[in-house]
RNA sequence: GGAGGGGUGCCCGAGUGGCCAAAGGGAGCAGACUGUAAAUCUGCCGGCGAUCGCCUUCCGAGGUUCGAAUCCUCGCCCCUCCA
């Protein structure tokens, strides 16, 4: 992807912003594409979150284009707010980082967007090296430069704001700080999702105050989640790891309501905004069968984080165990100690749905049972009574996805 | 400094002395159906043994009462307004 002859930058223009939601602006970026220099591409990395799911990944493979064409990356650790913490009301869960830990976070998060693109031609920068520096007289020219009136335009400001829910001095900072990241690296082109779209667009102004061209900004409306409500995110548990196991990821991506497929194929799959509403328009109108463009979506991002032999594999058993009810080919075993057998080697079928970790509780495991849940060795058990004899090699399942082959362990 | 609002099950949120294991919604799980782990519909959703019941829950510790998530006292925490 190195040798590629360089592309005209009408051409780039088009192959980079198909997608975005917001592009600021596009006179701005042919501009800069025109100079003929590889550009600076800022991107602001999340060192609190090690566990990238494909809502990470959406920025990241819209790096990887400018990447492929030759621009420079630069990753932007935010250690200096990190180690500051975010008081703010709603994210409770924004911690103070040591410097190890964001290190080691750091560490984590390069191997995992190395899947995506070549990390190795990244610039990795920590915003400590500039903040620190700025002292708390830089602080106040920074702040200087932006009025209050124009911060509370923030939509989230706004709303706090009316709402009377509090909003620190920190916070008031951010902005400002991540502006101030843009005039210390020089940033051509900043990207990201459309929640960073005010500050974003402030360094654009703070650059110019400090006598630079400023940014061009480019978003991406947020990946939902498998919800198919919500952004994707860990903490809600409607995400999809980018680290996943083929068939885990498979069977999720197969989960997403059908009105997200659109959004999916354009923030995973690069198809432009017209190219997603041509997608959706075939469904609609049955020109295309919404289970096959789902399933090729799956095997299509499977097999970018893993291989096509893998996507492959993944359907081919999600079809076995979905669509046409069979046991899967490999199943898991759960070992049963001997010990909770009874003298003739019977066990109650409540107590082995709770050993095989099916159900936190004696009453759950009846739920399943009185539900119809339960199959053990592919007969409904309808009895909560039942005392099955185990020999090892029995099949229990639970619903229909919680398959597992017992064993004995002395 | 002054005034006030509030802490309820995984989350949101009703409930102001018994009919409360606690409405409703969401999430989750299961069943049916289907085109999938989509959508829709139905059911379940503290624990334990079970037709009935027993035990532990409504920020914490005490108290009033036959009886409290609901009343009182002290404590901890959160929030808002005025200055």
């Amino acid at each position: 992807m190195t040798g590629a002859p360089p592309m005209k930058p009408e051409e780039q223009l088009n192959l980079l912003t198909g997608d975005a939601i917001l592009v600021e602006t596009r006179e701005d970026l042919l501009a800069k594409l025109k100079k003929g220099r590889p550009l600076r591409i800022k991107y602001g990395a999340d060192p609190s979150a090690p566990d990238l799911h494909l809502g990470h990944s959406v920025p990241i493979r819209k790096l990887r284009r400018f990447q492929e064409l030759g621009h420079q990356i630069v990753f932007i650790i935010g250690d200096f707010t990190a180690r500051i913490g975010d008081p703010s009301g709603r994210s409770k869960t924004r911690p103070m980082l040591s410097p190890e830990q964001i290190e080691q976070n750091a560490r984590t998060y390069a191997e995992q967007v190395d899947r995506i693109l070549d990390v190795d031609r990244c610039e990795i920068r920590y915003n400590s090296e500039w903040l620190g520096a700025l002292g708390s007289a830089g602080l106040f020219e920074l702040a200087s430069h932006y009025t209050v009136a124009r911060m509370l335009e923030r939509d989230d400001f706004a709303k706090r704001l009316a709402e009377e829910s509090p909003i620190s001095m920190v916070e008031l900072f951010y902005p400002l700080i991540q502006a101030y990241d843009s005039v210390a690296i020089e940033a051509d082109v900043e990207i990201g999702g459309s929640d960073q779209t005010f500050n974003f667009l402030m360094a654009r102004d703070i650059m110019r105050a400090y006598g630079l061209e400023p940014q061009v900004v480019m978003t991406w409306d947020l990946l939902v989640g498998t919800d198919g409500r919500d952004k994707m995110s860990k903490s809600l548990g409607n995400y999809i790891g980018i680290a996943e196991a083929a068939q885990e990821m498979y069977g999720k991506l197969m989960s997403i309501p059908d009105e997200a497929m659109g959004q999916y194929h354009r923030l995973l799959l690069d198809y432009t905004q017209e190219a997603e509403r041509e997608l959706m328009a075939d469904i609609a109108q049955g020109r295309q069968h919404p289970k096959q463009v789902k399933s090729a979506l799956a095997k299509e991002v499977v097999a970018f984080y893993h291989s096509v032999e893998a996507a492959e594999q993944a359907e081919a058993e999600f079809e076995r165990v979905f669509a046409q009810g069979q046991l899967p080919s490999e199943l898991e075993e759960v070992a049963i100690p001997a010990g909770k057998l009874d003298g003739e080697g019977r066990i109650w079928i409540v107590d082995l749905i709770v050993l095989a970790g099916f159900a936190a509780s004696n009453g759950e495991a009846r739920r399943f049972i009185r539900q119809g849940a339960v199959r053990l060795n592919d007969e409904q058990v309808s009895d909560e009574t039942l005392n099955p004899a185990l020999n090892g090699g029995e099949v229990l399942q639970v619903g229909k996805r919680r398959i597992v082959r017992l064993t004995l362990e002395q």
